[in-house]
DNA sequence: TAAAATTAAATTGTGTGCAATTTAATAACT
DNA sequence: AGTTATTAAATTGCACACAATTTAATTTTA
């Protein structure tokens, strides 16, 4: 009995870990065409709302920290998709914000969610089910910090 | 009623990113006195169980290259856990086994189940419900190669 | 106010993860 | 048999991801 249970456990987690990296490789196709990683269209979703963040803001909603942010917000700034500069209410704060060239793939990028549901497929029911089940995992996951 | 849909699926693969990175997070807290990965760990379950595989079957349980796991795999190399060697049938194949010392880590590592479902404590029923979800996404994205 | 503590980014170092290419061995074909 | 095609690893190059440390700025506190 508890033997299956923690079988399952181990089909589980092996299942997230597969299906993170099966979701980044069809994010990779769609995003093609833009010139951004899955972390990078991340950014760019929530800049799109909110047009400028600090790099402490974007990490607590992406749950990264500076290490793997800040070379990545260089690589979007070399691309020209974003700007960085210190606030000048904090030194020690750093703003990002989105550029023109980084606004205008918002339109590029407006069939993505379209393309996803397509190559997904499955019934709103059942993404009903995956998504309150991740919330549930998620949650306690991050009850331990 | 569409864009609702498309939110969902934005929602359900940022938290399929997040939960795969807790996951690791988790696990690298409960490896730590086994000084090995995850993925490490992932290899060492098959080891335990068959002994010996090639990298070409460790990539296909796995769904990993061998640009990944040559390197990691040498790293087990270097600590000891697993021996590398050219098949004598077919030389192009390289034969992974498990070391007497990975064999070893098979006892430390008994418990580590048991402290997985400590720290995610769901209810056996929302656990096979998410593991039925991961299976039907799983095979929706693996189905598209 | 000066020293200590805290905070925000940046940096350093290690380990994946994967596309693309290369190398070597085997299989298939003419 | 000799050429071509295929296969299995390895290699190269790039982009995360994160622990641990460092640097600089701001707060707190004595």
């Amino acid at each position: 009995m508890k033997s299956e249970t923690l079988k399952l456990e181990n089909q589980i987690c092996f299942k997230i870990y597969t299906a993170e990296r099966e979701i980044t490789k069809l994010y990779r196709e769609l995003l093609k065409e833009l010139n951004v990683t899955y972390p990078q269209y991340l950014v760019l979703l929530l800049l799109w709302e909110k047009h400028s963040l600090s790099v402490k803001e974007l990490g607590q909603r992406l749950f990264l920290d500076s290490g793997t942010l800040t070379p990545m917000l260089k690589r979007m700034e070399i691309n020209g998709l974003v700007e960085r500069k210190r606030s000048a209410q904090d030194e020690r704060s750093v703003i990002i914000s989105v550029t023109k060239k980084g606004e205008a793939l918002k339109e590029k990028a407006e069939c993505i969610p379209d393309q996803l549901v397509e190559n997904i497929s499955m019934k709103k029911e059942d993404l009903l089910l995956l998504n309150n089940s991740l919330t549930s995992i998620l949650n306690q996951l991050q009850s331990h910090q």
